[in-house]
RNA sequence: GGGCAGCUAGCUCAGUUGGUUAGAGCGCCACGUUCACACCGUGGAGGUCACAGGUUCGAAUCCUGUGCUGCCCACCA
């Protein structure tokens, strides 16, 4: 019998396992028709840099949803894979090219820089795989994908050409958030706001040739006065009056719902619209006719004539009633201008320098340009007015310079029509999404069915099939494609904001058309690149071999659920659903577990621009990767993102600093304790990296390596005591037999019960609700009960086969259990516990035991094996030695000393309670010496009541008799307290009237051993007190 | 501005359809290392369940309102 080192040694747990995992292939799915299938993809992490906590978490998930089906016996397929991530990806490279070279993406040129990129992806995708690996995914290696890889590249062409040819693809122009640094656009969420301290600018526009009765002037506002280089209108209200008039209908109506508090806000709100009808009501009323009647405007400075022009954009209850319309650099005034058919002036170069288009002031920055503009207006006499405000500016998270609002032609999916499937799913329960509130924040955003511009003008990524090709006809076209089904094309004359004349946009499905020129005209591919949600949304399908009708995606498609964190379920589930869909006529999932976030202990995000974040691998390092997992799995909960203060560990002593914003930014920490400096995240020079690290850890780890360790060493006990064992069926199914001890009968019925619950909270995504049930079965029962109990009867040869036989089957079990969430720790028992008993067999084995947990099947102990009544006389036992141990804590007896116990309790608890006399005996350290309903304690006895019996215990001369009247007398207030609510609780005719009879009924006998309780105690008390007036 | 959460022990969180004396882990206190495990054992202390009303025989749980925190979306001439 082989004996186990004291403790766990998970490193090299770890990599026996893998290797073994690895041997074996058994994460690998192969589509053969059979079994039921359960299939995920990974949520592709980006390749941008190594995995975080989040996705430790996000992985941990979903490999214990993957583990358990796998054991239940689907043939199960975890798809992994990375994203290719667009702008991230290239931000971060040029960033390093810039920092190291000194260079520029244009001074690489398009095709070296995207070499550069594909150099990095290599990089970090074999870090993260690493990493997924080192956490246990067990993710199918050999399918490993990556979004801009070359099957899923032709699935975005396949699937855009389909796009294309149905006529859902647009061109049109989108305000982009341009970022003259990276001279890129960016999406709306690589912008950050910040609030920063600006201004207001009133300007006065002057009206051309005033007639009798006109204003000559109009007043406009804006915190952009720069952008009025570009204005090309000043709107009005077509119809202030009725204008006002709504907006104060609809105050109204408000102010007859509004609560007490917000009354006067509204009221005041009210009183403004009516005093505008004085004030402002009539001048807008005249501005409107003018514009009607083509009235025109001077702009300022650059002494352009501009026209009024009347657009409900113009809302006549803010300020002047007017407001200027800069179509190329606002979306609201875009489209004013596409309402009023006004030119679109772009003033801005890629550069954030203003072109010609604003005359004097072209060459000039932004923030120059702003700067000039106010002072000329001022010297012209122009500005009315500057009020201080704070404004939102958008900023660039890749490059963090100011985010300039820019006009750019765009490509855009119409989604009119692809929305109304994806609504339908989640709205009739097709696609189940937990937990369910989330679905709104997807019904919301689907809901409003905006296009989704789909273009980027970066250079990483899917190049948009589309090549542009001017002054041809279509017989040209005809003639160079012929009846080539991968072509197709459209006048870009169809897309009336961008066409020309006989200009054409054509497209394929394939990466080259063949041919350079139609009709002597050049055939020029677009330069953008999709977004690269666009491959993502693909993901599900294109992952199985889509276009193509593979046998993987006959049998893995539609997958069964997705894990993902919540803020993406608009860019990437709505969309996934979508595309699916469309692609294939099937939606991608059926069910989408929506996980927590981590915050760090401020209630922030982590991040690496913060600080604050972990690396996964620091745990699994230090703690082990089931203790990363433990933690996770625990922190799942449903209701709330998870808080996690982080701590740094002093690399030479040990010692846990917390980390705060004060220290979580430094580049080197010294240690309080032992004083030794170690580095940070932030190091950089020579002298600070050449200093040991420090790991940012949690001690929210620690509870799972704890576990871990525990189960380590049951096995080891387990496994000391099999000497002369010999293996053999651990249990047969079916009703426990009536000779069974209490015991083994309370085991297989909590083993039953345990698989049930554990099953279940696993079904329904409740990880934290599995994990916590598992451990404290683990460690409550198996260990401090069971185990404990175990002592006696294994030193007792003839009973110590039914002793070692109910300890394999538990230990066994919890295994199996577990293993979707500590696949290490298991594993590598399961090992172990092969290597001593090979052949051992629970019923739901067909054959004999499985080589590896992995793949071994998940427990179904039969329903027989519950109940509820030997449980709950477990119970009793548990309490009563209980109530011997915290006498004796409280007496402070020495562990080693036997004491004499006495317990009175009822025939029936007696009948319970006999056959545990030398378990008690045992865990109590006691000598029973009486039991049942004539027993009567020694003399002076120490007295408690626990489970309705009453326990006496000789503590001859050990007892402190102050203390114990001390306590008891505690014990006592407390217990009449109770007694009062009870009693008076009981005294209420409606309470016993109306609460149903089985809490009535539970009430009384509560009543009863709490009163029988308070006369014991009472007793005792009276004993103890003249004890001590007798000494 | 709209929406969604959260507020329970010193800290981080559970608490299923209202019904035991509201739980866990960590931390804390006391005692304890021959007998699986000090990454441990035994026992203990610690909570007006954010606040105010309401419904109910009974509220951490349901309703209304208030406060604070966080997130998402929209908007900001």
């Amino acid at each position: 019998m082989h004996e186990l080192p004291k403790h766990y040694d998970h490193a090299a747990a770890q990599k026996r396992c893998r290797e073994l995992w690895d041997a074996g292939q058994f994460w690998h799915a192969e589509p053969d028709g059979d079994r039921p299938a359960f299939s995920v993809v990974i949520p592709p992490p980006n390749v941008t840099g190594a995995l975080h906590l989040g996705h430790a978490l996000n992985n941990t998930l979903q490999d214990i949803l993957v583990r358990t089906r796998r054991m239940q016996g689907f043939n199960t397929l975890w798809m992994p894979g990375t994203d290719h991530a667009g702008i991230a990806t290239q931000a971060v490279v040029e960033r390093r090219l810039l920092e190291e070279e000194q260079q520029s993406r244009h001074d690489l040129g398009r095709e070296k820089l995207v070499e550069r990129i594909w150099a990095w992806k290599e990089q970090y995708e074999t870090r993260i795989l690493g990493q997924l690996r080192d956490l246990g995914a067990s993710c199918d290696w050999d399918r490993t994908r990556f979004t801009l890889d070359e099957q899923c590249g032709r699935a975005v062409r396949e699937t855009f050409f389909r796009l294309f040819k149905q006529g859902l693809v647009r061109r049109g122009k989108r305000l982009v958030n341009w970022d003259t640094f990276l001279q890129t656009a960016v999406s709306d969420d690589e912008v950050f706001h910040e609030e920063v301290k600006g201004h207001f600018w009133h300007i006065r526009y002057d009206v051309i040739d005033p007639l009798p009765g006109e204003p000559t002037e109009v007043a406009v506002a804006t915190t952009r006065p720069e952008t009025l280089l570009g204005d090309t209108a000043v709107a009005v209200h077509p119809d202030p009056a009725a204008a006002l008039d709504a907006v104060e209908a609809e105050l109204r109506t408000k102010l007859a719902a509004a609560s007490a508090k917000e009354r006067p806000q509204i009221e005041q709100e009210c009183a403004d619209i009516a005093s505008r009808r004085d004030a402002v009501l009539p001048l807008l009323v005249t501005l409107a006719e003018m514009a009607r009647a083509g009235r025109r405007v001077r702009l300022p400075l650059l002494n352009r004539e501009i026209p009024l022009v009347a657009d409900e954009w113009a809302k006549p209850e803010l300020g002047s009633g007017c407001v200027k319309i800069t179509p190329a650099h606002d979306p609201n005034d875009y489209e004013v201008g596409l309402r009023q058919n006004l030119p679109m002036l772009n003033i801005l170069n890629p550069d954030g320098t203003l072109n010609a288009e604003a005359g004097t002031y072209q060459g000039l920055t932004i923030r120059q340009a702003r700067t000039r503009v106010v002072a000329d207006l001022d010297a012209a006499g122009q500005l009315l007015q500057v009020e201080d405000r704070l404004i939102e500016l958008a900023h660039s998270d890749r490059s963090k310079t100011p985010i300039e609002p820019y006009l750019a032609d765009q490509w855009f999916i119409r989604m009119a029509d692809l929305a109304d499937p994806a609504l339908a799913a989640v709205n009739d329960g097709t696609i189940t999404i937990h937990p369910p509130r989330y679905a709104k924040s997807y019904l919301d955003w689907l809901g409003e069915k905006r296009d989704w511009p789909v273009s980027r003008q970066l250079w990483w990524g899917h190049q948009i099939p589309i090549w542009h090709v001017a002054d041809v006809t279509e017989p040209d076209l005809k003639a160079a494609f012929g009846d080539r089904e991968d072509v197709a094309w459209t006048a870009a004359g169809d897309s009336p904001e961008t066409g020309l004349p006989g200009t054409w946009f054509v497209c394929a499905t394939t990466e080259s058309l063949g041919l350079e020129t139609i009709a002597g005209q050049p055939l020029t591919r677009d330069p953008d690149v999709l977004d690269t949600w666009f491959s993502s949304a693909l993901w599900p399908h294109s992952t199985l071999g889509w276009p193509e009708a593979t046998p993987e995606l006959a049998t893995f498609y539609p997958t069964t659920t997705l894990v993902t964190s919540r803020d993406i379920i608009t860019l990437w589930v709505a969309r996934m659903v979508i595309m699916g869909l469309f692609n294939t006529g099937e939606f991608p999932f059926h069910a989408v577990a929506i996980h927590p976030k981590i915050l760090d202990r401020y209630g922030e995000t982590m991040s690496k621009s913060k600080g604050n974040g972990v690396d996964p691998l620091d745990i699994i390092d230090l703690l082990g990767a089931d203790a990363l997992r433990f933690g996770m799995a625990s922190m799942a909960t449903e209701t709330q993102d998870v808080r996690m203060p982080v701590e740094f560990q002093c690399p030479t002593c040990s010692t846990r600093i917390d980390q705060t914003t004060a220290n979580r930014t430094k580049p080197r920490i010294e240690c309080p304790k032992c004083h030794e400096a170690f580095r940070t995240q932030w190091a950089t020079t020579a002298e600070d990296l050449a200093l040991p690290r420090g790991s940012a850890v949690s001690e929210r780890f620690e509870s799972g390596r704890n576990f871990s360790n525990k189960l380590w060493n049951a096995t080891r006990f387990v496994l000391m005591h099999l000497e002369g064992y010999h293996a053999r069926e651990l249990v047969t199914e079916g009703t426990p037999a009536d000779n069974l001890p209490l015991e083994d009968r309370w085991l297989l019925s909590r083993l039953a019960t345990v698989t049930a619950e554990v099953t279940t909270a696993i079904d329904g995504y409740h990880f934290a609700e599995a994990a916590r049930i598992l451990y404290a079965f683990a460690w409550d029962e198996y260990c401090s009960a069971y185990l404990e109990l175990c002592k006696s009867r294994l030193a007792d040869p003839d009973n110590r086969d039914g002793a070692r036989r109910m300890l394999l089957l538990g230990l066994d079990t919890i295994l199996r259990l577990l293993h979707p969430i500590m696949p290490f720790v298991t594993e590598e028992i399961w090992q172990h516990l092969g290597h001593a008993v090979a052949d051992r067999r629970c019923p739901w084995d067909s054959e004999c035991v499985a080589s590896a947990v992995m793949i071994a099947s998940w427990p179904t102990p039969s329903a027989a094996w519950r109940d509820a009544v030997t449980e709950e006389r477990f119970n009793t036992f548990l309490a009563v030695v209980s109530g011997i141990r915290e006498i004796r804590a409280r007496q402070n007896v020495p562990p080693k000393t036997v004491i004499d116990v006495a317990i009175r309790c009822a025939a029936t608890t007696m009948d319970l309670l006999e056959p545990m006399q030398a378990a008690i005996a045992s865990m109590a350290s006691c000598n029973l010496t009486g039991l049942g309903p004539e027993t009567a304690g020694a003399p002076g006895a120490a007295e408690t009541t626990a489970a309705g019996c009453d326990l006496f215990i000789d503590l001859a001369d050990l007892i402190d008799v102050n203390a114990e009247i001390e306590r008891i007398s505690r014990d006592l207030e407390k217990l009449t307290g109770l007694i009062k609510a009870k009693r008076g609780k009981l005294a209420n005719d409606k309470f016993t009237a109306r609460a149903p009879a089985a809490v009535v009924e539970k009430e009384r006998s509560q009543l009863a051993e709490f009163e029988h309780a308070a006369e014991k105690q009472g007793a005792a008390l009276n004993a103890l007190r003249q004890r001590q007036a007798s000494t």
